[in-house]
DNA sequence: TCTGGGGTCCTCTAGCCT
DNA sequence: TCTGAGGCTAGAGGACCC
């Protein structure tokens, strides 16, 4: 193992929250949660003020309602959040080309890599200078834990969050994770953490002390070796720049079940053609086609298909999903259902079986696409237009504001900019044609001549939409729209590979009470 | 209380082939 | 011809991560 701090980890503080505050004057300080706001949304990010009450991620929606009532509760915006991310890796591909980005607020920097690191004081100096940027360029917090390897870097970050750097000094290592909880180890969730504390083992120096040949009993081979080796402190992997896509998947929940099997059948194949789409999207083909199902009581089952060649026609994979659904029993209810494809090959069809299917394509993936443009784009004049909680919108009289809360026929904004005090509260009727939505501003003003980081900013975040006939923001939660469905499947036609889906949406929300 | 979405990796089992 | 061992692949499910 290397000895010197050459691994940096860098996580950002409570991201969508402390984007949100950031752009929300009249929200800073106070507890934040952005997540799906349907019935059984999810907690995405809760700030720190909201952690205070027990917030957490991935608790149910109406869970954190009851521990944190007058918390704002916003839909996230995922747009935002990538261009922001985008910003951020640029810093850190500043400091080393390598750089491997874990999601959207989190990665890891080869320092060696980039000739920033040789000795503690040199990684310190890049890691201290990694966050003064950041604050610069975005306005937002973020994480630096530094060590030896992927591992400890990233305990390292944990440990000084929130808004802190801390570096594990070499030699150290072992006497460092001994007294901690087996859970902090990657790889080691409620299951396993569940299995080690029946066999006695709490802490990383139990682990230790357990031996290989225990832990590989207790849990496999591949895992039992892992663990060995981390709580030894031993951790050989390499920070890997790029990262091979293994699957393509598209899922949802349904607020309310399915029981009708023709409507399970008509979901199943929107969800073929949208995974279909970001396949293409991506450049991609596979072989092996997944059929995802959440029954009513939870459990889970996977159906796939390998084909005899990898695929992107979205008439095959529609196909092979509806076989796979036929050896479902789906009686009783489903409240999730996915598609997803494996075995990826790096080509799309080009010959000419695919040119003749082009065609019947179009007009089937154009058919899907328009259904996938939020209800609120496709609205016939005249009818009730959506706002999101949380999502920005401008008055052509009182300016810039986003979305407090909306329902009844009424929208509340709160008229405020990232740069601006908090702001005041007017209520409009919904259908107030002064009243449009807008892209969000940039969370740091930018002065004249400062071309750090503003290639593409906030605001230059609609360019990946372009082409989809959306336009604008609010495309990743179109809000309920009259049946059961859960509203996120307007990304699905956005094409940007990778993009994390997350909590779905539930459209416009009266939470947002942050006063 | 009632549990998202997208993805990766591992384990186990079964079938096929040599 | 039968049988068992071992390798390979596919399919299913579980655990984990952010």
């Amino acid at each position: 193992m290397r000895s010197a701090p050459t691994v940096l980890h860098l996580d950002m503080d409570a991201f969508f929250a402390s984007v949100e505050q950031a752009s929300k004057p009249s929200l800073r300080g106070k507890a934040v949660v952005v997540g799906g706001l349907g019935p059984r949304g999810v907690v995405a990010t809760a700030s720190y003020e909201a952690r205070v009450f027990g917030v957490r991620s991935a608790l149910p929606m109406a869970q954190a309602r009851r521990l944190a009532p007058n918390a704002a509760y916003l839909v996230p915006r995922f747009a935002l959040y990538r261009s922001i991310s985008d910003q951020v890796m640029e810093l850190l591909r500043a400091l080393s080309p390598l750089v491997e980005p874990l999601s959207l607020d989190e990665a890891f920097v080869d320092l060696e890599a980039g000739g920033a690191a040789g000795d503690e004081r040199s990684a310190r100096l890049a890691g201290a200078k990694l966050r003064a940027d950041i604050r610069a360029v975005t306005g937002l917090t973020g994480s630096v834990g530094l060590a030896a390897s992927k591992m400890l870097a990233k305990i390292a970050s944990e440990q000084a969050k929130p808004d802190g750097l801390v570096l594990i000094e070499p030699g150290t290592e072992r006497a460092l994770l001994a007294p901690l909880s087996v859970r902090t180890l990657p790889g080691v969730g409620p299951a396993t953490g569940d299995h080690l504390r029946r066999a006695g083992i709490h802490t990383v120096g139990d682990l230790a002390e357990a031996g290989e040949d225990e832990l590989v009993r207790l849990l496999g081979k591949a895992h039992g070796h892992a663990l060995h080796a981390m709580s030894l402190a031993r951790d050989e992997r390499s920070v890997v720049a790029e990262r091979e896509t293994k699957s393509v998947s598209v899922e949802d929940t349904y607020d309310v079940d399915i029981h009708d099997r023709v409507r399970v059948g008509v979901e199943v194949k929107g969800l073929a053609d949208r995974c279909v789409r970001r396949l293409r999207a991506a450049g991609l083909s596979g072989r092996t086609i997944v059929l995802k199902v959440r029954r009513y009581d939870f459990s889970t089952l996977t159906r796939s298909e390998t084909l005899r060649g990898p695929t992107d026609d979205p008439a095959v994979v529609r196909e092979a999903a509806t076989r796979l659904l036929d050896s479902v029993d789906t009686t009783g209810g489903v409240r999730l259902l996915g598609v997803g494809v494996s075995g990826l090959a790096d080509y799309t069809q080009e010959d000419l079986f695919a040119q003749a299917a082009e065609e019947r394509d179009r007009e089937l993936l154009g058919a899907e696409a328009e259904a996938a443009v939020p209800t609120e784009e496709r609205q016939q004049p005249g009818a009730e237009r959506r706002w999101p909680a949380g999502h920005d919108v401008r008055h052509s009289e009182y300016g810039h504001g986003w979305v407090q809360g909306s329902g009844l026929g009424r929208v509340t904004v709160r008229f405020e900019t990232p740069g601006s005090a908090p702001g005041r509260v007017r209520t409009f009727r919904t259908d107030d044609r002064a009243l449009h939505p807008a892209d969000p501003l940039p969370l740091v003003e930018r002065r004249p001549g400062d071309s750090r980081g503003s290639a593409d900013g906030p605001s230059g975040e609609n360019d990946q939409d372009d082409g989809d006939g959306q336009g604008g923001e609010g495309t990743q939660d179109g809000g309920v729209d009259g049946d059961a469905r859960s509203p996120q499947d307007g990304r699905g036609a956005r094409g940007s590979q990778g993009s994390r889906a997350g909590a779905g949406a539930g459209g416009a929300d009266l939470g947002a009470s942050g006063e």
